[in-house]
DNA sequence: AGTTAATTTTAGACAGAGCTAAAAATTTAT
DNA sequence: ATAAATTTTTAGCTCTGTCTAAAATTAACT
């Protein structure tokens, strides 16, 4: 499997976690920043070997081969942004692009063995589960901050979108994961939201509200 | 730069290592393990980014540029293969494979990270020099075992060979970096030595004690 | 020195991944 | 239901890195 054919798996896999049915060589395009004819193209490579189901003009949809495969590059990616974090003091806004070169390297042992020494984790840096050896993958009963009441109170357990301006905007406001808050309520006007982290009160808007995750408590 | 093009650099920087002057391409051919005319495309592509100088018919050097990039893709590779055995449970033959491609991941910050988390190593696993950030290698006072006289003491510091085979036999002789070793006897008929380890007398042959590197003692 | 041998370079081709432009199929809308 | 708009595919080109076969250059050996 060559880094193109793992990363065009990784984006459909993604974008069908959202949308259900068939994946749109349109919508394929866009995040692979390509274009649709090169799709195409790649799409019916990777039909070949069995790893996705195509019929032409329909889109494509993994192949259970095509989910176990894609599985096991997120799960290395998010070993990766792990250990970059916890272990050579990288920030979590700062691991991505790293860690997208480093999900390629071939080695059984390697994934392992780096599992093991950050002692079987479940979550990534920004809360994304890691999926097991085996490609499952725990689901964590999370809902996004903006479905809180006012007066509910949550754990940061994940962000939805993890550009590197919302995790900064994050550092910012002294939000990270496992950080307790309280809703104190809801601004009709534009739907922000205040909110109590430790003991300091702050604002924070609709938008980042609908980014990030919490358990509640 | 690309992947091919940082392992034609490796490459002409360790044969250029042991032959002085331009280094043929056959001889480049030969370790990457491809065709002469393959060589002499990719030098030509070399030479215009001024990382190796090079006449028709004669031959290739790498100019300061290509040796510092060089020495940076042999630091990462280094730096790595220590991770593995340090960290994570890969003995010094199983190493090299993966090294091969985590020496391609770029981020300066990945690097200098890791060197810090391995507390700035100077040797790796098989102990070779580890360059620094600025390309300078520490030069270090070893011989090969063959060059020991009878009676005379050394610590095996490295090898020259890092094959698997020569380094699951080394093993197997329980003979690792940093052990003690002493110069029993020559065998004159095959060129053999004898020497003890620890407390136990082995043969070495000839041609893996030209092989092993000490420090004298 | 002159001829053969070996090395190195050129020329032309190919496979992988991607692009553009144009054709085909499907969807949407009048 | 048919035309317009959108999406998808095809066809043909480009760029890397590689290959083979043939030509050019250098080296080696009488």
């Amino acid at each position: 499997m060559t880094l193109s054919e793992e990363n065009y798996l990784k984006a459909i896999y993604h974008l069908g976690r959202d949308a259900k049915g068939a994946i749109s060589t349109n919508a394929i395009a866009e995040v692979m920043a390509t274009k649709a004819s090169s799709v195409t193209d790649m799409i019916k490579k990777l039909a070949d070997k069995g790893l996705v189901k195509y019929k032409r003009y329909q889109g494509a949809n993994l192949t259970e081969d095509g989910r176990l495969y894609a599985i096991s590059v997120i799960r290395k990616h998010r070993l990766w942004e792990l250990f970059l974090v916890e272990k050579l003091n990288f920030s979590w806004d700062e691991v991505h692009d790293v860690a997208e070169q480093l999900e390629h390297v071939k080695s059984d042992k390697l994934i392992e063995e780096l599992d093991a020494f950050l002692d079987f984790p479940s979550v990534d840096p920004h809360g994304d589960p890691i999926p097991d050896k085996d490609g499952n993958i725990q689901a964590s009963a999370k809902v996004l901050l903006a479905t809180l009441k006012t007066g509910e109170k949550g754990v940061c357990v994940g962000v939805k979108n993890s550009s590197r301006a919302f995790l900064q905007y994050l550092d910012r406001l002294e939000v990270s994961l496992g950080k307790e808050l309280t809703v104190l309520g809801k601004e009709p006007f534009d739907n922000s939201i205040a909110i109590r982290v430790g003991d300091t009160a702050i604002h924070i808007s609709s938008l980042a509200a609908n980014n990030l995750y919490v358990k509640k408590l």
